[in-house]
RNA sequence: GGCGGCAUAGCCAAGUGGUAAGGCCGAGGUCUGCAAAACCUCUAUCCCCAGUUCGAAUCUGGGUGCCGCCUCCA
């Protein structure tokens, strides 16, 4: 099956061809550093990596940008309320979003432009709309004439006349329709500024992706991503002038719309000041359990954000998680094992699981290829879990040479979470609990678990208790499995 | 007013024609010295109405409710 993706532009699920074979060009919108990063920027960044992990994983040479508008509106008011410089503010708050997002386990895009430093790339595409008389001059200001371009309102399904006379704002005079937007508004007092042929000013709010986009990518990008309130007009306005520009439709060849997160009912934004900043969730959650968070339902869903919410996924995360440092923790142990001479009997219950390790791969890889459908994919790795749990459960009675003849299934369905759930999906964190520890911590917890163990051996509980319940006092959960006592932080 | 989208159990959430994945919470059970963990069992006919069909959560029409966009926003 190819991977099949919901284009907005079509409103249709429709296989994934890219333009070049085996590479994938994909642009994100990024965003506008004014304030401290929250969740809601997380949604898209955290989608998209996922997606970009899976293209990844099949093979796919991606190439992914994604911008900073570090020259806007927001930036420059809060840079006048603060008294710093515009571009110092959107430097800092960028920087502090890439260390969020590192701290979220995202991958870095190949290319992070900003508007800053783009301005000859906007100039020229700009001119270069002016030439095709596409654009018009007005005092210095530069608009787009969207009845010069016929497909206007395709992606939102608007029409032009309906956008005209449902416009709530007061229509500028200056302009010849009231939908063109500015490409570039001349320089006010106190603002950031570049020299231009109309004089000192700065670019336009649509106007970078798109300068952005084709120079960094070309002419006809394979994916454009963002959340569903920069349908219209951001990215209508960024088709109308990129293919005016280029005259080579299509500038993008499917158009991928997150949801929006919510709360309360209301999307999480900065304006209406109802976020938590990204950097008080890490404190208390784990990148693993907010990226399962998210990706636990689908991207073009709205996501219903609330700490209850947060921390139920938490615990559905955790017990997955648990599943697998057992998991390792088994396969480990078994590793270990004296060498046996095999068996020919039978090993109960191990055809079954081989079964639902090549079921899970399977119904994961489909999920994913069904419009990266993670919610689904997860759900293949919680029923893995599931098997994994009964048949270790069984694996008490068994000896050793039938041990070792699990063993195989076992590392593959191990490779199954560690390869889909945690380098796609970064749900998973590869390593042993405790792996951080000193080699003094675990030899000696290997010393209280083996006298712990004597004194059991003995019912002497309450030596057994004391230990158990000290540890735990510390943080340290024992855990007494048919295979033995397992220890967690 | 216009344009998009959504509506599945107490909660979260998959599922686009064939008789409801998965998770959280809850109840009962198995295992265990106890605890924890794990496993097993139980909990929905899919907002309402009408229609198409042998058959619909899934398609069509009409309602109702909610969200987003039309102004900066991921």
């Amino acid at each position: 099956m190819p991977i099949h993706i919901y284009n907005t532009l079509t409103r249709k699920k429709e296989p994934f061809v890219p333009r070049d074979p085996g590479r994938v060009s994909i642009y994100v919108c990024g965003i506008t550093p004014y304030d401290q990063s929250h969740l809601g920027h997380a949604v898209p960044s955290i989608i998209w990596d996922a997606i970009r992990r899976f293209l990844e994983y099949q093979g796919y040479t991606v190439h992914l940008v994604q911008n900073f508008t570090d020259v806007d509106d927001k930036v420059i008011r809060r840079a006048q309320e603060t008294g710093e410089n515009a571009l110092d503010v959107s430097r800092r708050y960028a920087q502090e979003y890439l260390e969020t997002m590192d701290a979220l386990g995202v991958k870095r895009a190949d290319v992070y432009p900003r508007v800053s430093q783009e301005i000859p790339a906007i100039i020229s595409l700009v001119e270069g709309l002016l030439e095709k008389r596409h654009a018009y001059e007005v005092d210095g200001d530069i608009y787009f004439d969207v009845s010069s371009y016929p497909a206007y309102g395709q992606l939102s399904g608007q029409l032009l006349e309906e956008l005209e006379t449902g416009t709530r704002l007061a229509v500028d005079e200056r302009k010849r329709n009231a939908m063109d937007f500015a490409l570039w508004k001349s320089a006010k007092p106190g603002e950031p500024a570049w020299d231009s042929p109309w004089g000192k000013g700065r670019p336009g709010w649509h106007i970078e992706c798109s300068a952005m986009a084709l120079k960094y990518l070309g002419n006809h990008l394979d994916l454009h991503g963002g959340g569903v309130d920069l349908v219209f007009p951001h990215h209508e306005n960024e088709i109308a002038q990129s293919e005016a520009y280029t005259g080579e439709p299509p500038f993008v060849r499917c158009w991928v719309h997150n949801g929006l997160l919510q709360v309360k009912d209301e999307k999480m934004s900065k304006s209406l000041g109802n976020y938590t900043p990204l950097s008080e969730l890490l404190k208390e959650y784990s990148a693993a359990a907010i990226r399962f968070y998210v990706l636990s339902s689908h991207y073009r869903s709205p996501l219903q954000f609330s700490e209850e919410k947060l921390a139920e996924a938490r615990r559905g995360w955790e017990r997955l998680s648990a599943a697998v440092t057992n998991l390792q923790q088994l396969v480990q142990a078994l590793k270990d094992l004296p060498e046996t001479d095999g068996t020919d009997e039978k090993v109960p219950g191990l055809r079954e699981l081989a079964e639902a390790v090549r079921f899970s791969r399977g119904k994961f890889i489909a999920s994913m290829e069904d419009d990266f459908n993670t919610a689904s994919g997860i759900a293949a790795l919680f029923e893995l879990a599931r098997s994994v749990n009964t048949f270790a459960d069984q694996m008490a009675e068994m000896g050793d040479a039938k041990k070792q003849e699990s063993l195989p299934i076992l590392e593959e369905a191990l490779a199954v979470f560690l390869e889909l759930g945690g380098d796609i999906l970064g749900i998973i964190e590869p390593g042993l609990p405790g792996a951080d520890s000193s080699e003094l911590v675990e030899g000696l917890m290997d010393i209280l678990i083996t006298v712990r163990k004597r004194a059991r051996e003995q019912k002497d509980w309450t030596t057994a208790d004391f230990i158990r319940d000290e540890l735990s006092s510390l943080g340290v959960v024992l855990e007494d499995s048919p295979l033995g006592t397992r220890w967690k932080l």
